[in-house]
DNA sequence: ATATTTTTTTAGATCAGTCTAAACTTTATT
DNA sequence: AATAAAGTTTAGACTGATCTAAAAAAATAT
């Protein structure tokens, strides 16, 4: 049985990479995980022995199939939690992230089948990010710019498109991450800047900032 | 933050003394946890630094005030969840003590309140057991064994002492949950065991069980 | 292509929780 | 009261997850 730490480290290797097909390097873990590249690399070797990750020194680590379908299971069990504490419990939407990390090392197949019946079989938690199958299987949802949706669109950014840095800061610092539900509430004719709602607060985006950023359609 | 194991060996200490008062010994609790009487005698060092029991050398250890609320918090949790898992989620009474043992170390007080009230303030759990209250306080029912209870006697089953999966799944066969209806018609001398009336049903049931069975009255 | 910087790994230490074996206290027996 | 038995504590070791500091490899810059 996988501990804990074993859990948490599976499922951030798994976002890193993207859904477990790209290689992700030791300080990129480190840093995701809060901890030291030195005990990465422990952990690294740890996991590679269980056949969850491919290694080889000093290139980044790649996810086999079997850690793949581990971390889907843990992202099923907290995407089911999130749903639960926001639907059943009225959590708002930004409570429920801590709870759910914990609540995702609940060891018990039979509970997420039933949890899952009892939520009526969701097919996204409440960031809007697909809840995966019992078999693993994502929903993989269908996206378009920002930029090309009209006033009163709802739905929530899937991600962004540029991996420039500046561009990353900026919506990190006005809160336009990946997960954020918007609203598109008008649009300027002239620059084609868009007017949208994240977090209660109103926020223009420029043309060139929307038609980088993803959201659900 | 006290870690999993400090939460399990309080809530084990708190059964142990019978509601906290009664000193408890070393190996009682080694027998308890599943552990051996020198991890009994490090962990009790460790909690009674930290306020939660009183030590002696050689002589039990008894709960403090601190102990007996974090216990009675702990036990809130776990018969909270054990409600949920049997009236929302469909669990049989007798499956919900592994899960719910896990489930009780989730740590947030507004997760717990908000779970009480979408259980709508449950007195008692599946088991029959009261939910201590948010400041720890817990409805005391009048109960007795069954065992002692004498022909002639009505009540019904208020709880069910041990969470051994076996006894409870045989309980639930026969019908022996608590809320029932209970007659005693009869006693065997000679091997103690005691004849009832369950749901207009003549049950005999052996000394063992009928010890684990309390009612009112 | 050599030197410098960055990244990663190794070595060695620490902490929590556990263990076994030995030492020590208390209780029971004769 | 002396001895045996039972229960408890100490000593020392192990594992898992972490750390710091130093060594090694890879990437970058001159």
């Amino acid at each position: 049985m996988l501990s804990f730490t074993e859990e948490n480290y599976i499922k951030a290797i798994y976002h890193l990479a993207d859904g477990g097909s790209k290689p992700v390097l030791t300080n990129e873990i480190a840093d995701a995980m809060n901890t030291k590249a030195a005990s990465v690399t422990d952990m690294i070797k740890k996991l590679s022995h269980k056949n969850f990750i491919s290694y080889e020194k000093y290139y980044g680590v790649k996810m086999t199939k079997h850690g793949k379908a581990e971390a889907l299971t843990i992202i099923r069990k907290h995407r089911l939690w999130e749903t639960f504490l926001v639907e059943k419990l009225h959590f708002s939407w930004d409570e429920v992230h801590e709870i759910a990390e914990q609540l995702e090392h609940i060891q018990s197949p039979l509970l997420i089948e039933k949890l899952d019946a009892f939520l009526n079989y969701p097919k996204a938690d409440p960031h809007g990010e697909p809840i995966p199958d019992r078999n693993g299987k994502v929903q993989v949802k269908a996206h378009g710019c920002l930029h090309e949706q009209i006033q009163g669109y709802t739905g929530s950014i899937v991600a962004v498109k540029d991996s420039d840095s500046s561009l990353l800061k900026y919506l990190n610092k006005i809160g336009a991450v990946p997960g954020k539900k918007v609203e598109v509430i008008g649009k300027e004719a002239y620059d084609e800047s868009i007017e949208i709602i994240i977090d209660d607060k109103n926020l223009t985006l420029s043309k060139t900032v929307a038609q980088n950023v993803l959201v659900t359609v």
